[in-house]
DNA sequence: AATGAATGAGTCTTCATTCAT
DNA sequence: GATGAATGAAGACTCATTCAT
């Protein structure tokens, strides 16, 4: 995590030389290999052997596919988030009523972590491990995400059905949260109970809140 | 949550001997020099050697008050959230109106991270590099904070003024994960806001819902 | 030394089946290859997988050729070397007076060498980096130099053109020597003058000595 | 012995922090622990906790003294040359008559590098195994060992016993490079001969020349 | 014969922790 | 109690060599 080796551009889905199936396959066996290994141990405490060994590969071979520890982090994370934003921006374009495009999103983000703990993990734990990770993260993906949520938020503002008076900076910070809040807390509890089904219920507050709404 | 804040609270472990006040101010030294360095170069960068020196302490003049370079973190974190909850508990008990109480809950949670931006990168990222950290943390004193607000919530709900159609461990994810979300996306923004200026936003999007409410 | 001069010489040895010429070209584009990369790098700086490249093979191409990278080393060394020393041969037998036999072996050390700054540089830095390398090429080859400049020495005693009262292993040391610090210095400096030049002026040096010759 | 290693100067005789007399012991027992060790197996083949145990401490300890491998080597001929040339000086200073101190020189550089086998090594390989670590050392060092044969030779010339048509670099080269070549030919050769016994016959030779003078 | 992906042994360096002073 | 020099375990990464294709 030296501050020189996180400059290289840290989303690389495929593999530096295309090459045959099997070399994506091999691939993609380490990168879901770094992802248990990290979830198990977190960043700092995984070692690239044990990804290795996991991944049913020698440890030199890591690195013809990774130029570094940290690049197999970011890739990771960056191969799962972006085909987790692809699937969030369909959801959006397929149906136009602001509330349940949240709703969608919501069930959504809650049932992709919730299906894989590992990588919610990842994502809850070692995403954050360092400012400058986060920074970086942020800047290219977790932005887009956040985006995607502002335009449903001013959407449904425009069509009259969101309150004018909120940012939908903070509305979507409220929302984004509010879920990231969910999975953390679930992670950290027995997990005997299904994620997916709480996301009605966020939803419900996010949108309705907390308040008793009277019929003055 | 600044320094001033954590003279007296009983999560703070105090050294093994209690002693002369100079052992307890090298104490403090040791984890205020400790919360900087960690917040500028990650728990795992941070050398133990750099925090001695930041504190003004010999290497070994370390291990005489914690065991561990884990221990330091955990106690920093014990030490200055533990503050924060002493802080947290008197607002609530100020006042009674629970609309009000969560209002001055989370003016205080963005003021006191927003305020030390070095605890803020602590609290927001090193805590949560680890499940094992963020799981030992959580169970001991973050409960207790999310029990506070679960109180708050029940009580709101008892009085009537909150909906009783709402779970309060929902409401309150959504409350800290608000909460928690703005602080991190302040921290990664340029901080040219006010954090604390965010605090009633946040309370009108979580009390009072982004639907527009019809009927007034 | 020239690429040139390599064509045929007992010293190199040849490819385990000798084959077509495909084979013995592919050697000679390894062996070149494996004197400008170790020139650039280092002996131990030097990848195999750099000189394969350089030479338009694969990695494991290299190891139809060579045994291991100590080989192509002692082989390109070997191969240059026993071009020079025939051509070296051909220059002595080609006159018999013993100065300007010495005359002539001087300028052709500094020609070959200077007229080849990669060659130069393995000579002078790569072949001396471990005892064993020197130690290897000193007893099958360079010895075999070093017997052919002795040789004209005892002809210039035997001849009285050259003094009786030294050792020839001694002048042959001296001669030796200075030729090739001449080349080391050259090599360090901008070498922005011509090395056969100097040629004249070391076996004056060595041939007339520093001392003004009185009785004249 | 990377690039970037190498920039650094590499003289550095005393520790970083001076502290005790024992600090200043335990630096020149890996110093000399270096000089074994390499001279053994050359500076690639040396392994630092090889030379950590000669030395007798930890293998960490080596780089409370050394900033890397490479320094280590630095730092060794620095300081081995650093003492020659001191000695060097001192014994042309002693004598005034130009031959005679040729004589002295020739004599301390045989001895010097005859009495100490390892040392002997370190200089006529491992100094030589790369031309940037030649470059460096040339430089910095061993052209003061050049300039001082160089003004020797130009006194000479000055006071009439030297002639006066020879470049003083060109007789340096050659009074340098013969000695050289007589510590390798020793340390190649099964070394049942003195050294020194050889700097008459060398002083001889390049003073007085190999051609018969004729009383013309 | 030629390839080049894969291997895995090998090592420099870091740094948390200890302990003699 | 305080020091800081010393320790030594640990691991990311390289690259010569192999071998299935």
């Amino acid at each position: 995590m030296d501050s020189e080796s996180t400059k290289e551009n840290p989303a690389t889905p495929t593999p530096a030389s295309p090459g045959s199936e099997k070399r994506a396959d091999k691939y993609q066996r380490i990168l879901e290999a770094a992802v248990e290994v990290i979830a198990e141990n977190g960043f700092f405490n995984a070692r690239v052997s044990d990804i290795a060994q996991r991944a049913g590969v020698a440890d030199g071979t890591i690195y013809l596919y990774f130029k570094s520890k940290d690049q197999i982090l970011m890739a990771a994370i960056s191969n799962a988030f972006g085909a987790f934003l692809d699937l969030a921006r369909s959801e959006v374009k397929s149906i136009t009523e602001p509330r349940e495009q949240l709703r969608r999103l919501a069930l959504l983000h809650l049932t992709s972590l919730g299906s894989n703990r590992n990588l919610a993990i990842v994502f809850q734990t070692e995403l954050r491990q360092s400012a400058r990770f986060l920074a970086q993260f942020s800047q290219h993906q977790l932005k887009q995400y956040f985006d995607l949520i502002r335009e449903v938020v001013r959407a449904g503002q425009n069509t009259g059905v969101f309150r004018h008076d909120l940012s939908d900076k903070i509305v979507a910070n409220c929302f984004f949260g509010s879920l990231d809040e969910m999975v953390t807390s679930w992670l950290l509890s027995e997990r005997d109970y299904s994620l997916p089904g709480a996301a009605d219920a966020v939803v419900d507050v996010i949108l309705g809140g907390v308040e008793v709404r009277r019929h003055s």
